[in-house]
DNA sequence: TCTGGGGTCCTAGGACCC
DNA sequence: TCTGGGGTCCTAGGACCC
């Protein structure tokens, strides 16, 4: 069996553990550049604010007082997260980190599985402050399914166990066809349109039409709605493709120049990345595009891709790439929104790959490289970065509001005043 | 005025190989 | 009139996830 728990509107409760005034209030946290909104507390859903809507349209909420907003601080759910998925793997085999707020894990047959599910949501309770749901099938799409059963129906105290075929029938019976996992806007449109509205009734469609109409990707969801596990564990971490950094700007930049300071912050923080998985890449990408919200101004979107001579994860190499390739796509007289930078063709630092014509990486890059990741690592991040990144901080993201990193900065711990 | 960031997988079509 | 078969690699686009 599947078990998937899942943490309950977990930034916003991150927030709440350090903030108790923020328990039972509406509180919503935005998106970087403080766009949207990303996560709800109950409070918050119950006022009718939907998931991704941006800022400014609850902007009344927000300045009456009756929405708390606040700007993201991955720091501190990075950390909460952590400490969550340390509790569940001292407690279950074969935890797979599904995303910072979900794991599925392995439960041996038989056990009194909501028992299990029970001690697993109180255990982590107690030790984070994080309520979670946690849902168990046969199949990780049924765990899925009944994780959001868990959810929505508080008299199953967060745990939902599907585990024969009455409770499965009962469950899709219970399930609009976009809750279900690997369905998203398009399919849910298309199945729509041809009637099929729920779980129960994607299930019941014959294989040779979803496999036509959706390829192995559906053909895979069906076959774990009906019962047979096709989606295995994967504990094991899957090897990453390729590496993105990308922001929205805090204001629309129409200059090179401008253009060129995140350009270079994006570039040095996938080399960062690179490194701090021991992986080097072998192409750079940049992006860049103009404001697809104001549609009355010209419209852009570039990017380009360069192949490095070397396999690298070098900062001065892939930053020197990115800024080569901003060059050469930008145009003027466009005013532009948000770039990134991606590096792909990865391979591992010890397989890297080795290039007969080019000048090799010497060593005495790689100790430069590894002596700047611990002089930040020891200071803080940005102690020592390239200069470029500093000319013009314009583009900088606006978070006017975001809470401290209450678990990971000594200068940010909680202070308690006794009288 | 104001609209996130970071990923994966699959397919079709074109270029090229023998 | 008649115009092969089998394969790889790459890219763009479309779908999805959190």
């Amino acid at each position: 069996m599947f078990g998937l728990i899942d943490c309950n509107n977990f930034y916003a409760s991150c927030e709440a553990v350090f903030n108790p005034k923020l328990m039972g209030q509406a509180v919503v946290v935005l998106s970087n550049n403080d766009g949207c909104v990303i996560a709800r507390s109950p409070a918050a859903k119950a006022l009718g604010i939907k998931m991704g809507v941006p800022a400014f349209q609850i902007k009344n909420l927000i300045d009456a007082g009756r929405v708390v907003a606040l700007s993201s601080n991955y720091t501190l759910y990075g950390d909460m997260s952590a400490r969550v998925m340390k509790v569940l793997a001292s407690m279950v085999d074969g935890v797979e980190i599904y995303s910072i707020d979900e794991a599925f894990f392995h439960i041996p047959d038989g056990v009194d599985y909501t028992a299990l599910g029970r001690r697993i949501a109180v255990a982590v309770m107690r030790s984070t402050g994080i309520p979670v749901s946690i849902g168990i099938a046969p199949t990780k799409t049924l765990a899925k399914v009944a994780n959001h059963i868990a959810k929505k129906y508080p008299g199953l105290k967060r745990v939902c166990v599907i585990d024969n075929d009455d409770k499965r029938v009962r469950a899709l019976k219970l399930t609009p066809i976009d809750d279900v996992w690997g369905i998203g806007r398009r399919y849910t449109a298309q199945l729509r349109s041809m009637g099929v509205d729920g779980a129960w009734a994607f299930s019941q469609l014959p294989r040779t039409v979803v496999r036509r109409r959706m390829t192995v990707g559906g053909e895979r969801t069906w076959s774990e709605l009906n019962g047979v596990s096709c989606i295995d564990l994967d504990t094991g971490h899957v090897d990453k493709q390729q590496i993105c950094t990308s922001r929205s700007f805090g204001e629309m930049l129409g200059k090179l120049e401008q253009i060129q300071a995140p350009i270079t912050t994006f570039a040095a923080r996938c080399a960062e990345k690179l490194r701090s998985g021991r992986l080097v890449a072998g192409t750079v990408m940049v992006f860049l595009y103009s404001n697809r919200f104001r549609p009355e101004l010209p419209q852009v979107a570039l990017h380009r891709v360069v192949a490095l001579p070397y396999a690298s994860n070098d900062t001065r190499v892939i930053v020197a790439a990115a800024l080569g390739a901003l060059r050469s796509i930008y145009r003027s007289g466009y005013q532009y929104k948000k770039a990134g930078v991606i590096v792909g063709d990865i391979s591992t630092m010890a397989r890297r790959p080795v290039n007969l014509f080019a000048h090799a990486p010497d060593a005495l890059d790689d100790n430069l490289m590894a002596a700047i990741d611990a002089i930040n690592k020891r200071f803080g991040k940005n102690t020592v970065r390239l200069t470029a990144e500093l000319v013009d901080q314009k583009w900088q993201p606006a978070h006017h509001k975001r809470s401290p990193n209450y678990t990971t900065d000594i200068d940010d711990i909680i202070e308690i005043w006794c009288k």
